[in-house]
DNA sequence: GTAGGGTTAG
């Protein structure tokens, strides 16, 4: 019994009158030393009942020091690492240092201890930290001596090592993982496949996750995802055909769930691909996940980013008011923003105010609508009224509505009035705005900024020179050509592609790799010279080569997406609407002539771009022209 | 009892 022999009345009461910690009712008296093991017990299952209660540090400060009083710190080992768990998590900045401090009192401290500091440094802003306390860094001499690691201790490790997309610590707690006996652990390795996957080494993902002789639905999602949202969409539906096809052999716990339907979903967004997400939307109705509301969340920002912002809006209606999300919204008005109905995407989000509060996706959706819509008044009403922070990208969308607008002055303002550093995205938006309107000086201030970002692009050169030689300045001219020549500019190619049949066709400009690229050179030429009896004349100043005019109208007529287009037009039956996909924003000469396309041909041609869509029929663009 | 997978962004 000696050990409660060190709580005395006297700090019982310091800590009674340190408030917070009783719940109601008036104050009780702290536990007197329990003679019995019941009663010890008792105490134990009262202070268990505080801990979800503790929200302050100074609520923190008041048990810790019970603790100490009570003799339980040193004695009651599962006690004590659920109380470093809570303070190891507690978002209030003082708690995570006070949980280390906690732990660095500890003469011997278990694997629990440890586990509960490592989950949080995990967690917290600098996961990095996790690793210095795991080689014995972070705690200043004399730090207790570390306990042994296990699966728990390493599965946090890979939270850290995945949030800071650090590669070779994933590599080297797989080693340790394999070291310790762990490998047959399926939620580690889980963790393990996840953490590759966010460290972009998506090859050790797949090469784990195709060792692991027992897997669940977990692993799949984890690669699932991992591929998705690297830079394998492609692989993430291979996987996926993978899953669906053989599902019903699968054992129960490796059956596909609403978090495969979501990571899959994004896949097909991503590329565009509408008969790969109509697929997923199949076999989600077939698993009865169409009504999950994350499952459909999924679904209206697939079918908006395949083209189809009719289906898109249907899944929104069809979740019911009440199961409407933050996400919900945002994606919804994300679809109309990128299809060009500003005004609507305004609607919905006055309509959203009234009950969920708007985040930064929201508003950032809401001003790019306004930006694609041409809403310039409605815009800086909505940016003036934001309830959160803006961040670069909200800035951005506010100097390129401006821009655009031909306010060039509150345009140039607002980026230097802005308290964040503006980046290569935003000078290259002023760059834009000045070539529109042909301000020389604004450009080449731009220039000069891209310049210093490190900045390297042909885009940038291109804007230059054309403002140069929108004013005659054909020294300049030459003088921005030499630079690109010096300079080594990385050229970002141009591709577009388009689904035929399921099957998706790739171009890039001017190439001949497609098996019928005779045919659709061909058909190309037929096409110019149909439209240019409508009028059409090739807008050349978007090409900057040292070249003549006739070869700059070579490179312009067999840009990827008219090529992607020329495809469409003989491939498929008269009348069907066209969907094409491009890596870059589409050029002012293909915007022309898939206008007038259009109209001569009797198509509908749909062509998402890098930032949104353009729906051409009957010789307009759904964008009016201003993009 | 303690851990794993998810959607929206210029």
């Amino acid at each position: 019994m000696y050990r409660w022999g060190i709580q005395t009345d006297h700090s019982a009461g310091a800590i009674r009158h340190g408030g917070g910690l009783r719940p109601s009712g008036p104050a009780s008296p702290m536990p007197s030393p329990p003679s019995t093991a019941a009663a010890a017990a008792a105490a134990v299952q009262h202070l268990e009942s505080l801990l979800p209660r503790l929200t302050s540090v100074p609520q923190y400060k008041q048990f810790h020091a019970r603790l100490l009083t009570s003799g339980y710190l040193g004695s009651h080992h599962g006690l004590r690492a659920r109380f470093l768990d809570r303070i190891a998590l507690s978002p209030h900045p003082a708690a995570l240092p006070h949980a280390l401090l906690l732990l660095r009192s500890i003469p011997f401290p278990v694997t629990n201890d440890l586990n509960a500091a490592l989950r949080g440094l995990a967690a917290s802003p600098h996961p990095t930290r996790s690793f210095l306390l795991l080689a014995g860094r972070l705690l200043p001499a004399p730090s207790p001596p570390l306990p042994r690691l296990d699966a728990l201790s390493l599965s946090f490790a890979l939270k850290a090592s995945a949030r800071c997309s650090d590669a070779p610590t994933t590599l080297q707690l797989h080693a340790r993982l394999v070291r310790l006996g762990v490998a047959a652990d399926v939620r580690l390795v889980t963790t393990l496949v996840d953490s590759y996957a966010k460290c972009g080494d998506l090859a050790s993902a797949r090469k784990v996750f195709d060792e692991m002789t027992v897997r669940d639905v977990a692993t799949w999602n984890a690669l699932l995802a991992g591929l998705a949202q690297g830079t394998e969409p492609n692989l993430a539906l291979v996987l996926f055909h993978r899953l669906a096809e053989n599902f019903q052999e699968l054992p129960s716990r490796e059956q596909p769930n609403e978090v495969t339907m979501t990571a899959a979903l994004s896949a097909c967004g991503q590329l565009g691909s509408l008969q790969d997400g109509w697929y997923v939307h199949e076999f989600a109705k077939r698993l009865g996940l169409d009504h999950n509301t994350r499952v459909c969340n999924s679904l209206v920002d697939m079918y908006s980013k395949c083209g189809s912002l009719a289906r898109a809006l249907d899944v929104f209606h069809s979740i019911k008011k009440e199961d409407r999300t933050l996400v919900s919204y945002n994606s919804a008005i994300q679809a109309l923003s990128m299809h060009g109905h500003g005004g609507d995407a305004l609607r919905l989000f006055d309509e959203m105010s009234s009950y969920i509060e708007p985040d930064g996706v929201t508003y950032l959706a809401v001003l790019c609508g306004c930006n694609h819509a041409g809403l310039v008044d409605d815009g800086l009403r909505v940016f003036k009224s934001m309830r959160v922070l803006p961040n670069v990208k909200h800035y951005g969308t506010i100097v390129d509505l401006l821009g655009r607008a031909g306010r060039l002055a509150e345009a140039y303002d607002t980026v230097m009035s802005m308290p964040l550093p503006a980046d290569i995205v935003l000078w290259q938006t002023l760059l834009g705005a000045a070539k529109m309107h042909g301000v020389v000086e604004l450009a080449e201030l731009a220039a000069t900024k891209l310049a210093d970002l490190g900045s390297n692009v042909d885009g940038d050169y291109v804007l230059l020179s054309n403002v140069y030689a929108s004013k005659a300045r054909w020294m300049d001219v030459g003088r921005v050509r030499d630079t690109m020549r010096n300079n080594d500019v990385r050229k970002v190619p141009g591709f577009s592609y388009t689904e035929i049949d399921g099957v998706m066709h790739k171009f890039i400009n001017g190439d001949k790799e497609h098996p019928r690229w005779q045919e659709i050179y061909r058909a190309l030429d037929e096409i110019v010279s149909r439209i240019s009896e409508l009028g059409y004349e090739p807008e050349t100043s978007n090409v900057l080569h040292d070249i003549g005019e006739e070869e700059k109208q070579y490179a312009l007529c067999y840009h990827s997406e008219k090529l992607a287009i020329a495809f469409g037009l003989i491939a498929t039956p008269p009348g069907e609407t066209l969907r094409v996909i491009k890596n870059l924003r589409i050029c002012g000469d293909c915007h022309v002539v898939a206008k007038l396309i259009s109209k001569a041909y009797g198509r509908v041609i749909v062509i998402r771009d890098r930032v949104r869509f353009h729906q051409f029929e009957d010789g307009n663009c759904s964008c009016k022209d201003y993009w």
